[in-house]
DNA sequence: CGCGTTTGACCAGCGC
DNA sequence: GCGCTGGTCAAACGCG
């Protein structure tokens, strides 16, 4: 017995409207255009890095989110940017109204990485990476805690192996020094569910409500020990049928869905081969049922393209019950270079 | 019994 | 200083 579990959800029940900004992604403050995006990328691709307009001390050694995330191949999510999205802007902008985390290292208020892809003709992802050299404007847990950070990636593992118990002693400096400095990748899905099965597994340690969204936001973890990589899941409110996935941090083994099915490796260089939205209806239908655990249903994916949407006008896309696991996997890939 | 979820409480940063 | 908010913890609980 408790006082008051099962259905008293307190943080699914206040909910304050405060200022006319929408649900955040992240908790960021940064609504991006799609000139941005396109910069970043370009520069990115073009070895500028940085990310920013303050040309960027800290160039990234990346030429895609793959490669920014997972130090993997540098071809990687190339053509995330090659191929020019018109919907992009209406989507974030205009539908979404999606704030995202600028990791601007110059915390000049640009876009430290972000981007969007139509991954099938119906379905969405709005992806925004960022590097945690800055917090940024909006997020709190900075101050007091720069210091803190640089040795919590090294408390971090220790407290893994100690497990519970150190966990329990460190209680209070645990929350103080946890959080950032990992970079994150939020997800824009058009999906049913909140949960998006994307082959690793989660846990879930919180869940709250977000201001000015009906909707609460789930804190899952990974579960694999030594593998600090979190996800938020929470549901735009603006439209319901899409859901924000944020990844924060890097998988540091390998998905246990591609253990099972050993299909990950097709992933990386062949999606990456063609823009997905490219592909004949949008996706593979083979790559999607390598992709996907429970397999593939046609008839998520559509055969063909439909004109891109007006900017002004972006129509509300429909719903799908299978998330575009295919990118999913690419910012996850299961086989990692530095995993012993 | 192990694992994952639920949820009240707590902490810290920020704005006023 | 206070209240709000986001993020996290951890005990209780449910499920297979």
């Amino acid at each position: 017995m408790s006082s008051g579990r099962r259905g008293g959800d307190r943080h699914g029940l206040y909910h304050q409207h405060g200022h006319s900004h929408l649900g955040r992604a992240d908790g960021a403050d940064y609504v991006f255009s799609g000139s941005e995006m396109e910069s970043f990328f370009f520069n990115q691709l073009a070895g500028v890095g940085g990310g920013g307009a303050g040309g960027a001390d800290e160039i990234m050694p990346y030429s895609s989110i793959t490669d920014y995330l997972q130090g993997l191949d540098p071809t990687g999510l190339a053509w995330h940017l090659d191929v020019p999205c018109p919907a992009q802007d209406a989507l974030v902008k205009h539908e979404l109204s999606v704030d995202v985390m600028s990791y601007d290292s110059q915390g000049t208020g640009s876009a430290a990485g972000e981007g969007v892809v139509l991954v099938t003709p119906n379905s969405s992802v709005y992806f925004s990476s960022s590097d945690g050299e800055e917090e940024g404007k909006s997020r709190r847990c900075k101050k007091g805690r720069a210091k803190a950070e640089e040795e919590e990636v090294v408390e971090d593992e220790k407290d893994e192996e100690d497990g519970e118990n150190s966990k329990k002693a460190n209680k209070p400096k645990k929350k103080a020094e946890k959080r950032q400095q990992q970079p994150r990748v939020a997800f824009l899905t058009k999906s049913e569910v909140d949960h998006l099965e994307d082959g690793y597994r989660w846990r879930k340690y919180g869940q709250k409500a977000v201001k000015n969204s009906p909707y609460p936001r789930s804190y899952y973890r990974c579960t694999t020990p030594k593998c600090g990589v979190k996800k938020r899941v929470e549901r735009s409110y603006q439209d319901p049928s899409t859901v924000i996935t944020t990844y924060e941090g890097h998988h540091t083994h390998h998905s246990p869905a591609s253990l099972r099915g050993g299909s990950a490796h097709l992933f990386t260089p062949n999606v990456h081969a063609l823009p997905p939205h490219l592909m004949p209806g949008g996706f593979h239908p083979d790559l999607i049922s390598l992709m996907h655990p429970m397999g593939a249903n046609p008839n998520m994916y559509l055969p063909s393209i439909p004109p891109p949407p007006s900017p002004m006008a972006a129509p509300p896309l429909q719903q799908h019950h299978l998330t575009d696991f295919a990118l999913l996997q690419d910012f996850f890939p299961s086989t990692m270079p530095n995993n012993p």
